[in-house]
DNA sequence: GTATAAACGAGACGGTACGTCAGGTCTTTCT
DNA sequence: AGAAAGACCTGACGTACCGTCTCGTTTATAC
């Protein structure tokens, strides 16, 4: 977003949040209704009830409107909380996240990962509003799981993410059909990544190991 | 691509050979400097000395075109090769994945995937020929591995391939600027999982991992 | 007009002669209509069901198309006739002209006229397509008046032109509501022009004049 | 203008005039920099350091705006003033107004008077504020001439006007290039009218006459 | 050898959307 | 309460491409 929230007192009419608001709902609305592809400046505009200009005012073109619209709707999804072991915490945010993508985050997020492909600007957005927060969360619990003696030491936490979640947005991302994001899914790449990662592996697995 | 080589002898002029490698290369030309989505038939179409209407004879848009340019050109890069052990036929070809997604396939694939999340004929064709090959004979490894006593029984193959290449599409993907696909990143991926994966878990493990 | 009919031997698909005409007719409806100032390559193509682009191939802008709509209609009104003596040709050719100018003429001419004081194509085109030829038949007419005697010798035809032409276009353009370009207007501009104003004509002149 | 000069008393502060006269000047500079069409009440208030709703709490569109800055400037040019005869008068204030036209004052007379064809206002103010002083003052001069016997009896003062400055304005305003609006030509015009352009004046004239 | 058929390049066609500009209005803060 | 600033909705600008449709031409097979 361009809006610069600086102390400066505004002069002229003050940017309508109103407008704002209804520009990211129209955004939303109209890529459930006719895709991602076919969105249009021109199209939120009109649903929105907004002139095209109020939203260059705002955005760069549609896809920063797209960016703003679906990472305030998906940053609320799917929290990293921590449990008692690094195995268990990993799991638990494992699955909610796997939730999260079957359903609508998973709809809204797809293509925009999709366009960060080509697009630099929304690619730093993801980095920055979606990708990064995660990674901190997921070192501070790969640090204490090594500090307590669950894992072993000298893990790169960012590697331990990338074995952890690559296999999700692997089944999200790279088309294959008939790979669904189940807890089962889960379940087995958090056995199969931790049973490595454990200093004392095949101890303290997940039931469905046995 | 349209072109159904039936045996029927062809009536009138032939499809021009030329025109069709021609546009292929444009595209791809094309891609290169002004990138994925600045691609018009039309440019493509200039670029090749080509009308558009020999473009819409084969193909139905541009991205149907990039699709047939890319893929013939990625497709030869990083065979999946079999060794001694699962977990070397894997390593080996992980790491020639790796190496081509650093160079010029993966400036080409990165697009092609990130469309495809939009485009479900891209997805399609995404998976038949490139993602399918692939699962195929990693099955057919992950299978001999078991057989062979190597790797745990009951295992799904499928899993064992997300959980090998989602860390590896993962830092292609999705956005994380600070994640090199080299090879100390493969071996670590590959002794996370195989360490969990093999039936005596913490043997045998790489070199790097002590 | 852009169009240029060279001898070259058409490319591709020829222009369509039926789009050009119901361009031009649908300009000349919508200036009826809204008004020449209310004009847009918008409305205008909306109205002749053609794609701006198709108007944008053809001219540069909507004063253009309005330049070549009126002309059209225009130029095939009020011809110059030569009569007996230059006095009759001129009178007759004065009367059809302020009758054109108060019908239709004078409504499509008189924007014209008005948007060239500040257009140079617009301007030029009018010189050359409605100025000129008028200009060409009258010096024909003053010289024959000066051949026969009727007509003082040493006559600058262009003077003489302005003149006698010049009142018709000064209650055409210069607003002064009460004047109209009624027939005894153009009689007594005749008869001023001819026979002079002064009671004793000859007597009194400018020195130049000698 | 809307500028109402009642006596009310003003409430609230008073209008700014050196915002007004900023203003004016802003539309003349403006006007002789990018020309008449390219003007905008935007462009003429950022010039004039002013807010759009100053220009529009006066005028009510940028022409209104050009109407006012143009009159002023050129209503002081060229003032009819009385000599010995109706001849020399005209003659003299003729003069003088080619003059004025021939510099800065035809440059900006010629778009007001173009815009005037298709706008309704500007018409009524160009006749009212420009055109009746004139015709009003040629009046009396006529009226005079005729007193006096230098002129014939029963001439319609207005069409006298016509027939003089018609010419002028011909030169000005429709498209003939070679045209320059001299001395010289002053001088024949004058002749023309004055003195008739026959050989024989008085003979073969039109029965409406006599 | 002459139809017949299809592909070819060129480019016009009716459209959609782009991103920009200005119009004229409205709302806020400052003077 | 006027003025400046600037946001608002509207509507048109001129451009780029879309995917389709003639054109006249070329290159094959079929008669």
């Amino acid at each position: 977003m361009k809006n610069n929230n600086t102390d400066r007192k505004a002069r002229g009419r003050p940017r309508d949040e109103a407008a704002t608001a209804s520009i990211l709902r129209a955004a939303l609305e109209l890529a459930d209704e006719v895709g991602f592809d076919a969105l249009s400046v021109e199209g939120v505009a009109a649903r929105a009830g907004v002139g095209k200009t109020t939203i260059y005012r705002r955005w760069a073109n549609v896809w920063a409107v797209v960016m703003d619209a679906v990472l305030a709707d998906v940053v609320r999804a799917a929290p990293i909380e921590e449990h008692a072991t690094a195995r268990e915490s990993f799991r638990a945010s494992m699955r909610s996240l796997a939730k999260a993508y079957r359903g609508k985050t998973g709809k809204l997020l797809r293509p925009l990962i999709g366009r960060a492909q080509i697009d630099a600007d929304l690619r730093q957005a993801v980095r920055a509003r979606w990708v990064e927060p995660r990674r901190r969360i997921a070192r501070e619990v790969v640090r204490r799981g090594v500090e307590r003696g669950e894992l072993r030491e000298g893990l790169d936490a960012d590697v331990v993410f990338d074995a952890l979640y690559g296999p999700i947005y692997h089944r999200l991302l790279v088309p294959y059909d008939d790979a669904p994001l189940s807890e089962a899914f889960i379940d087995q790449v958090v056995d199969h990544v931790f049973g490595g990662l454990e200093r004392n592996p095949g101890g303290g697995g997940h039931p469905a190991r046995r």
